[in-house]
DNA sequence: GCAAGACACTTAATCGTTTTCGTGTTGTTG
DNA sequence: CAACAACACGAAAACGATTAAGTGTCTTGC
């Protein structure tokens, strides 16, 4: 019963002519006379024509689609590059193909190999935790299609890449804690591969040594899924130690909330005792209490950015351009929003 | 530079066969000799062939993509239904097509015409709390392209649809604050046409009606957005009326967390002043302080089971059944999670 | 020794669209 | 009135894959 896709051919059998002839009309050819033209386009109004995507996609070989790879999508910053993201796509008339790693390599292969063989005409990643190796990506720039990392990238893949200044954002944190008076600062970091982990770590040690104060591997722990319990553990750790810390870094908000509540619980005072510096401005942040203090990572921001970087490369690339990839880094601001936690 | 994708042909004239050879012998007819077949499929291995999807979509009319409208996707439940649909649409080799309608009908029409335009092989849809006509969804039933609807849903519409027992998730919320002593519970519900927000307005009034007590439209608050400020406004609005509320029932956490917020500005302490119940079971139900009481929705579940019954369709459908929707509801199950806020 | 089958492949049409290269009809010109 | 544009449209190939319908060649049986 069901109704089938008008096409071109419905069109043209109608009027009397020939698909060619409709294509034409429709795309305004100067062969097509006036009057053909007002009628096709009539009927197509009224008929709903839509050209058919696949079809066009395997003539043109443009699929109008792009890729994005990102961990996990129940995070609220990776929702809002993905907003940040569809928005400027959908402006320029290219559909978002999402798909997640789940900060698993083996599955971060497999969807660059579907989004590959999905043909889009881009690719957006941040890479899994996991990820030390991309040449699952070198596929990309074998075939020259556009490829943009975001957040967590590879420094050494050749590509665009959207990133935060990590390091000078964490340096920003702790040296609020250090302006606050904190002698002993600990730091919650992340895995041990992503760069971003790296770097914040290395804010972390910078601001220590400017300061003039000793780094102690004793305060630093790491994170393996970066989660609230371990938050939670490791401040309980640390509060327990001997010498406890007077104030923590913690790689994300996640994480830092996570510390707050284990001070919490140890009734440890926010921020009389311990002051608690998070990553990322998530929404919990804002909610908890006492609220954290944070370093605004906008990943609206990241997401529109990367978007665009992306598109452009593809329209360069369609306009004949001799695809020469150059490794720009654009690196966004950051800053610190202080709240009750410090 | 770039080299170009390997096809058919490409592998045809590498053996000195036909493309029509090489497809065969991959898709093991019987009419193909056993070393042809062996060469083909050592050679495709080697040159990584993968069939062109789009070719593949304009010969074969399946496409292997659904598409989902949501609302949102920096909603945490949100987020979780997309992780519930991926999981059980990569199992069957379907990609999914994520689009967003930010509670707004003009978007959610736009989304559907895209999404029926890119031909995905299903729909999958939680309508905007804007949305009253669901005219533009027609358009699927007429081409008999299936739809499951979820969480948010138009009853009269004839397809699927997988929800949660609102009502007596409301019912058993309101019910729960009734049991810890509560004399004048008021509401803090969602807009006027989600059919959650409704039937969760209903629950809150049929668990007030069979524990006699009565009900007072004064303490029933109508939210536009839904969020952490609106809980905030008008708890404070309920907080400082003549008679202030012993209980609040609040259609999502957000606006649970707001009501919460509120409370500690104006002293009045939870839960022995003031108890307060959500909806939804979002992650920050449990970090604020104190936890929030809700009700479990099963995000994860609604996703995969939503995801679950669109593939049955799809596959029912393709398998030349003729196509009868059945408007069957799935219901799943809602349950307390009693936290410090009761 | 010759028809009938089995075997192993190829031809050609198809999906919906685009685009190059015709082709037939007008109208203008010398 | 022959020659030639200008005009308006059609035929055909192509994108990559699938599949029904051939087409040769070699066995086999009687």
């Amino acid at each position: 019963m069901s109704k089938h896709r008008v096409t071109l051919k419905d069109i043209a059998a109608q009027l009397g002519v020939t698909p060619t002839t409709v294509s034409k009309a429709l795309k305004d050819y100067p062969d097509i006379g006036k009057e053909t033209k007002q009628k096709v386009k009539e009927l197509a109004k009224a008929l709903n024509y839509q050209p058919d995507s696949h079809a066009l996609a395997l003539k043109n070989k443009k699929t109008n689609t792009v890729g994005v790879i990102i961990p996990e999508i129940a995070h609220f910053f990776f929702a809002k590059v993905i907003k940040g993201m569809m928005s400027h796509l959908e402006e320029n008339g290219y559909r978002l193909l999402i798909t997640l790693s789940g900060e698993n390599t083996e599955q971060e292969i497999k969807q660059v190999n579907l989004l590959f063989n999905n043909k889009v005409d881009g690719l957006l990643v941040s890479l899994a935790n996991e990820t030390q190796n991309t040449d699952h990506f070198k596929q990309f720039t074998d075939y020259s299609i556009p490829l943009v990392m975001f957040d967590k990238v590879d420094e050494w893949f050749p590509c665009k890449k959207v990133l935060i200044h990590d390091k000078k954002g964490a340096f920003t944190a702790t040296n609020h804690l250090i302006e606050r008076g904190c002698k002993r600062i600990a730091h919650i970091r992340g895995p041990k591969y992503p760069l971003n982990a790296i770097q914040r770590h290395e804010g972390y040690m910078n601001a220590l040594a400017t300061a003039n104060m000793d780094y102690n591997p004793d305060l630093v722990k790491q994170c393996e899924a970066v989660t609230f319990e371990e938050g939670y553990a490791f401040t309980k750790e640390l509060l327990t130690m001997d010498q406890p810390p007077d104030g923590i870094f913690a790689v994300t908000d996640q994480v830092a909330v996570g510390a707050l509540q284990a001070a919490k619980d140890l009734n440890v005072e926010v921020p009389e005792a311990l002051k608690i510096v998070g990553f990322s401005d998530s929404q919990v942040g804002q909610i908890v209490k006492p609220a954290l203090t944070t370093i605004h990572q906008p990943g609206y921001e990241i997401g529109a950015t990367a978007a665009q970087l992306l598109i452009e490369e593809i329209e360069l690339k369609s306009k004949g351009a001799e695809h020469i990839t150059e490794s720009t880094q654009i690196i966004l601001d950051t800053y610190l929003i202080q709240r009750e936690s410090t």
